[in-house]
DNA sequence: TTTATAATTTAACGGTGTTCAATTATGGAC
DNA sequence: GTCCATAATTGAACACCGTTAAATTATAAA
């Protein structure tokens, strides 16, 4: 009975993600991984770098969903439908978020989205500094957007038993009312698309007005 | 010879600091920090829960370095002011913003900025929902832009030798004729101070003007 | 001086990413 | 079909990490 030889890059990277999807990012071990595998970690390393290289691979998977925008369309609408495809995308895997917030964008695909966000800017007549700057924005807010949301409903289905965060919820009422009203605003509301999307159009509306400006 | 017993919280707190700012935040692990202390890593258990409870002190450090605006500002100043306080906060110890990033406000000062922030947003005329919202972004934006600062200075001190990095500026002018121009104008730029404000406007002109169409 | 307890050491557990020499499977040349 | 170079994998270890439990020591109070 030999052990046959079917290790790929390509599995490495799906059983990565069922990984990630049954118990989350913190679970991804090289170790892990590879007795999801069936085979030694250090087989793993014959196909991947390291770790890093690894959750590189992933965030590419997680790029390569977002599709382009119609090229009929405004510029703020170019710009909403990516931070879309992109909060569509990271939701697309679990824990896909932080997985590119710890991942610098390096390979064709990742960097070409932002080539063409920039581009768009640039082209509507802002500078390249102000398109690089509202690029950054844009991208910031929809990862941590995402990742808020995400800890948002983690936390709905399985309620933290952390003293911490126990102390935090019943101090909540009496000594921060403000606050208290939001949360529970926020926990009522079921339009997370709304938000998201009215973050957006604060962004783009607050740099157009100092367009004008200038 | 015997060895006196003198350690603290506070000395726990002040060595992690100057262990972070020699080494970076990576190099924070409760071993070396117990080392510099002359003392054994279990020693450190006894002041402190665990490595999390550390980085939550660490933020509150951080965060108690931030002063509340003076009450006859405009709405947005004082938004601004906060945020800009609370920049230098996470610029006066090297990977302050991380630290918050990784850090959840538990602690009753952190609480006590947000739940300020909420409370001008919602005097302003915001809902409550809205008010959490912006706040929520306002502190995302300042954390986010002031790592891509760190980072830009750190790279800018010590160019990465990393292939990804080299083969990544080497592409950009010819792939990426936008983005070139973009990072270029990026690093001639000396004005942080500026470009971090102008961000911060954008966000609050635009949600302002949401709230103007309600 | 004794004693309770606060503070620390010693020693270990189970985990991590990673490397390297030894081994085994595989596909091409003959 | 056999041989062989090399591609792919194993096995074993290294140097770390956070954390815990039991044994020990310093300290302050009685």
């Amino acid at each position: 009975m030999v052990k046959k030889r079917n290790l790929s890059i390509q599995k490495i990277i799906d059983m990565s993600i069922s990984l990630i999807n049954e118990k989350g990012l913190e679970a991804l071990t090289m170790r892990k991984l590879a007795t999801k595998l069936n085979v030694q970690a250090s087989a793993v390393y014959w196909h991947v770098k390291n770790k890093e290289e690894l959750l590189q691979l992933l965030s590419i998977k997680i790029s390569e969903k977002i599709s382009y925008p119609n090229e009929e369309l405004d510029w703020k609408l170019k710009l909403i439908h990516l931070a879309k495809q992109s909060r569509d995308a990271m939701n697309s895997i679990r824990n896909g978020p932080e997985i590119m917030m710890r991942t610098i964008p390096t390979d064709p695909y990742r960097l070409g989205l932002i080539e063409y966000m920039i581009k768009v800017l640039t082209e509507e007549g802002f500078t390249p500094l102000r398109s690089l700057e509202i690029t950054n924005l844009l991208n910031n807010y929809t990862i941590l957007f995402t990742i808020d949301e995400f800890i948002r409903i983690e936390q709905q289905n399985n309620p933290s038993t952390d003293e911490y965060i126990q102390a935090f919820w019943s101090n909540l009422s009496e000594k921060y009312p403000y606050f208290n009203e939001a949360i529970k605003s926020e926990v009522e509301n079921q339009k997370e698309d709304e938000v998201f999307q009215s973050g957006l159009i604060a962004i783009l509306d607050g740099y157009e007005l100092q367009k004008i400006a200038d």
